[in-house]
DNA sequence: AACGCATAAGTAAGAC
DNA sequence: GTCTTACTTATGCGTT
């Protein structure tokens, strides 16, 4: 080994043991991360399964999360843009 | 070699010109479209650098590819939902 | 009103409540999610301001990732075509 | 309307004709991108009407194209964080 | 026809 | 500030 690190194992210059557990932090959350998407997944499936729309519920949860004054400030250009192509974008 | 291909190479058992080729297409074909991403890119950033809100065209745009009578399928489905929830959806 | 629902409100023929539980929830798990990303982008942060590159973290972190769910399966296959067609994969 | 837009139409204020001329360039690019990603479709159905396993050629393009592109650059820090782990990424 | 996979689009963050 | 890059979401397609 080309440096004075005291512990075992193939370091290289960089501290492996910090950087280990910097991946391993990251990996957990991750994991928590895919599991809840995984929830959220399960939720749609259900919902479908009683007969609702899963893709319109997505658009609604969209439509929701959109900050209500940055949405309809998007929307008052939007329309604008829709009038001047002589389209009716919501009909 | 274990088999009775004719042509030279690292042939294990599958028709590997023939893979060659396949794969080479798809190949050929793939790039054209990435070429074609960066065209659409390009309109988008054009459009950016004349005062548009790309952002705006692009929800433009995919409502309109939205096929219209789809569209107001949907757009009917989402509003029975945002009105059972009690909200408008395009405030 | 044009239905018989029970409960106050908004409702136009669907099951109100029960779509608006579904949408809660799926809000709540959206919430949870977006916190855990919010964890893991500080991981990267502080990792960067111990001197470590986050690009590389990042890359290291989705090749472990790769190597445990991907690597194994069906190598088979893919091998014999990567072998017909003179490459190796993994090299 | 409340503009001096020469022209027909629906204006309101922004300058339509340069907005729909943007937005059918853009439809424009995107049905060609649409008829390529058919034409690549037809050749991956095409191989596997021929004995081919589909999903393993979508997997061999994958690694090929992995190849070209990201496996050269910047190994050298990423290779140093690996063997800190002791891992070899591309074992 | 429902499920999961694969690809593409959109969005947001980070680097130069 | 722009521009790329990465992540997330969404949609479509093939399969069972």
């Amino acid at each position: 080994m080309t440096d004075d690190t005291p512990g075992p194992g193939h370091n290289s210059g960089v501290a492996a043991d910090e950087l280990r557990q910097i991946v391993e932090r990251i990996e957990r959350v991750s994991e928590e991360i895919e599991g809840l998407q995984g929830d959220r997944k399960d939720i749609y499936s259900e919902a479908k399964g009683r007969g609702f729309d899963a893709k319109a519920i997505r658009r609604l949860v969209r439509e929701r999360k959109r900050d209500h004054a940055e949405r309809q400030e998007e929307n008052a250009i939007l329309q604008t843009y829709a009038q001047a192509l002589g389209m009716d974008i919501f009909g």
